[in-house]
DNA sequence: TGTACATCAGTGAACGCGCGTTCACTGATGTAC
DNA sequence: TGTACATCAGTGAACGCGCGTTCACTGATGTAC
């Protein structure tokens, strides 16, 4: 590799670290090319070298933020001793958890809006498949004569009830529920959910 | 009441039907003040003497789709023959035919970023509220222990769910449902949720 | 080893466009006397 | 009834700012001979 595609492979870095740190510190909103410009001390035409647009930035620091969700779900999803039920309530207050303290990111990851037509890379949709496995595999424990469409279902409804709940209630929606008692909640939701389905 | 004042009321009125009737069509976010100035026949500058700014245009028209949703859903409600548990059902039902039928007015209530720390009147927080009474009748009746605390909250609770099933699927999201079984899995939802809690 | 040339990362001023909001001015309407 | 004045809705050109993206140019690096 060249000395100069080698500074342009740093500078693709550099720069989805600086987009990460941004999005965390104001929002993916506040997302400006002349900052980053300025955070890796790069020129603004630079970026545009490494880029296409800002699109594909924001699609690279988001996929930083789907991996992380991953991560502490597996990590939740690893933690099975109490069983499949327990595990499902601890990937929901997981699932809380990230987006109280990885607020900014994981509201970029459903905010932006991207171009109609723009295609997202493959790997985006397969980052948010592997989300939905975590939540399948214990669900499938639990009803182990369901049909895997019937898990796949079950599995979106559960994670964007969990969902929805977390978004408004962070949001600080008027409909949404105080933050203290989410955590709650979550597991009133999930136990009787369960509970009705056995 | 003046000549003058009645004019400048009914351009209150027109504004906010343009200011719907783009949303509808285009949504909140393509909502522009060239446009309704054009739309209605009056000046660009008319519309800010009727209106503080833009924002307290689109409080008005949101105003509007929240008693839209109202309407819905208190006639869900009120019809109860087949009992609380059918009506839980049938708000959850019609939330999403509302999502769906008014999907970019919908949008508008929750994508409308207002300026921080503005102030929205009164009345719009006392309109969601209004909706979450419609899911605490059907709760209290099914709980008559429960307190006025816990039946808000458990209200909330499958509100943001609802909204989050309907969200995910409506905006086409990979971890969302299709849209053809959004209606089945609400009820599967709801049903489970009511039955664990027995 | 040296020279000529090609490639392409890097540059930043400038383009282009959008768009909310303001402001000095006009004119219709209403009021006081 | 008529006149002078005040009020305020209405006007639209212009302000002001933001910001993604482009483009003609520079210079470092690598290659061919």
């Amino acid at each position: 590799m060249s000395k100069a595609s080698q500074r342009k492979a740093q500078l693709h870095i550099d720069l989805i670290d600086a987009a990460e740190k941004r999005i965390a510190e104001h929002g993916i909103t506040q997302l400006r090319a002349r900052d980053l410009a300025r955070d890796v001390g790069c020129s603004l035409g630079s970026i545009y070298n490494v880029f296409d647009d800002l699109h594909a930035l924001i699609v690279h620091a988001n996929a930083r933020t789907l991996m992380a969700i991953d991560e502490v779900m597996a990590a939740a999803a690893a933690n099975d001793d109490d069983g499949p039920r327990a595990v499902m309530i601890n990937l929901a207050w997981t699932y809380f958890d990230f987006a109280t303290n990885y607020n900014k990111p994981w509201r970029g990851l459903f905010d932006h809006v991207f171009p109609k037509n723009y295609d997202l890379p493959e790997w985006m949709y397969e980052g948010q498949l592997k989300l939905l496995n975590h939540i399948e595999k214990p669900l499938a424990e639990l009803w182990p004569n369901a049909t895997t469409e019937e898990i796949s279902l079950i599995s979106r409804t559960l994670f964007s009830a969990v969902h929805g709940v977390v978004e408004l209630s962070l949001d600080d929606r008027t409909v949404g529920l105080p933050p203290e008692s989410v955590r709650n909640q979550l597991e009133i939701l999930i136990t009787s959910f369960l509970d009705g389905n056995e």
